[in-house]
DNA sequence: AGCCAGGCTACCG
DNA sequence: CGGTAGCATGGC
């Protein structure tokens, strides 16, 4: 039973690497605080991560985090009026500026037009540059909504688990882990498990990097 | 010197 | 519908 494998991998993670503290802020994880983001800003620091790190190493994002940081530009009205250049200049060390200007400034737009309650998934899915892992890390970690984020690594780790394949779609495997983990966990409960356990699967991945056989299932 | 990174869009058959 | 080139920079 695949249900049994995602639970059993959850704790195992959990046990090999503790709580992430997921998603960073200012720089930083904070592992065991659930009570993260605590304003309209962090919300907005975290929904900009999201959209920087796309196909893209944390560290570099980092970066780009620090320099958009110093620009005062982590709050969506001022970066929706930064001229397109100096944006690009900030983020530059994140790659791809030229589409994530475009991103950014979207988000900033439709972050600005919306009060503190979440947004519905498929309106954030319309917007151009939020495909569905970015959707869900946005819900997940900065609205707090039960969201399983499916990324690469994600695919790469449970389909050598021989759980799923490469091919499947990201519905298909993200409902895996809901139905998996959904029965188990109350809401509050489950979000954190949804957020610790995206962290920890990416956490993992960083340590062996591709080529490195990196099957769960097999004792280190 | 390459390959890859916490994807997505646009366009192809 | 599934498959893939292009996007850009920096780290290892």
């Amino acid at each position: 039973m695949t249900h049994r494998i995602i639970i059993e991998e959850y704790h195992k993670l959990l046990e090999l690497y503790g709580p992430q503290g997921w998603w960073p802020l200012g720089g930083e994880y904070h592992p065991g605080r659930y009570d993260l983001p605590q304003s309209a800003n962090q919300r907005f620091e975290i929904c900009v991560g999201a959209i920087l790190t796309q196909n893209t190493a944390w560290k570099s994002v980092e970066k780009a985090l620090t320099n958009l940081r110093k620009a005062e530009l982590i709050q969506p009205l001022s970066l929706q009026r930064i001229a397109d250049d100096n944006l690009k200049e900030a983020i530059r060390p994140a790659g791809y500026f030229n589409r994530k200007c475009v991103y950014l400034k979207t988000f900033a737009e439709f972050f600005v037009g919306q009060n503190d309650s979440p947004p519905n998934r498929a309106e954030l899915l319309k917007l151009r540059g939020i495909g569905p892992e970015t959707a869900d890390s946005m819900l997940l970690y900065g609205w707090q909504q039960p969201w399983f984020v499916v990324d690469t690594y994600t695919r790469r780790l449970f389909s050598s688990a021989g759980i799923i394949t490469m091919q499947d779609s990201y519905q298909q495997i993200q409902h895996r882990f809901h139905s998996a983990l959904e029965p188990l966990f109350q809401s509050k409960c489950r979000i954190r498990v949804y957020q610790e356990y995206h962290a920890l699967i990416v956490q993992h991945a960083k340590l062996h990097r591709p080529g490195v056989a990196g099957s769960l299932t097999q004792p280190h």
